[in-house]
DNA sequence: ATAATCCCGAGTTGCAAACTCGGGATTTGT
DNA sequence: ACAAATCCCGAGTTTGCAACTCGGGATTAT
């Protein structure tokens, strides 16, 4: 039930974005000093974030990254679902075909209350609540 | 975000227990037939549920396990518990030392959402409502 | 006795996630 | 015009760990 790190990774990498808004495009290299990312394989991440049009990109020096819409626009669940495909607990809630129980499968209604419940949150949290210094954190838990 | 099939399977076991409840100790090998698990893995897995006194095993021939207590009083957060050993989205939400970001790191705050969400759900799910023909499995999504 | 089971510490295997590499395309600065 | 800094991307390679196996001892029914 752990997050991958290229979740992980895709999380910080936009978050930073947004504690970076308008000071003009950020280099995948200072996004992953700042973040602490391998350089390479944020690079690979960004660009799915990329594809999502979740972010934009500037070519060239002095080229990099900018969020494409405002923090309190971008979903999580965008973000997600741009780097992973979608965030499943188990295949089984996703598709009937997948499970050999088919139908029959009690635990299946485990599975679709998790899903529920993460999608909910990942659902509601927007970007601009992930941002420091937003000293309101503390009552939004 | 996926669960481990150690989970899945512990899962399947109990819920496998629970349907076979007054029946007499099951072997693990006929949970196995039963739920489609590799018999072997299951001996370990169901060894943790044993120490977790989830289930009680008789021993010699004829022997296997049967749950320690009701289903309605099982909850899907013990059986996990006992096989991961916790539930945890990312080890940050955990032990603020384990991640290097310490206190300054604003995504904790999605970390802490899910983790909350997701135990809710594991806790307040029964291995009673888990198993075959309940029939009010629908309501209770 | 024999067979069926639990019990358990050590393996081994496989595979997907994590990460690297090489090199081309684009733009800026000088 | 050229060098340098970036994005871009398809193919690697590495590696950690979950998943699964093995061998053998202990226990009990028939």
């Amino acid at each position: 039930m752990k997050l991958s790190s290229r979740s992980l990774y895709a999380i910080h990498a936009m978050v930073d974005l947004a504690e970076q808004r308008g000071l003009g495009p950020q280099s995948v290299k200072a996004i992953a000093a700042r973040q602490n990312i391998p350089e390479q394989y944020l690079e690979q991440l960004i660009g799915s974030l990329r594809k999502a049009k979740l972010v934009e990109s500037v070519r060239g020096m002095n080229g990099g990254y900018e969020l494409a819409g405002g923090p309190e626009e971008i979903r999580v669940s965008e973000v997600l679902e741009a780097i992973e495909g979608g965030v499943r607990v188990t295949e089984c809630a996703l598709s009937k075909d997948a499970c050999a129980r088919g139908e029959n499968c009690a635990p299946r209604l485990l599975w679709e209350r998790l899903n529920r419940a993460i999608e909910n949150v990942l659902h509601e949290t927007m970007l601009s609540e992930l941002v420091q210094n937003n000293t309101i954190q503390e009552e939004l838990l």
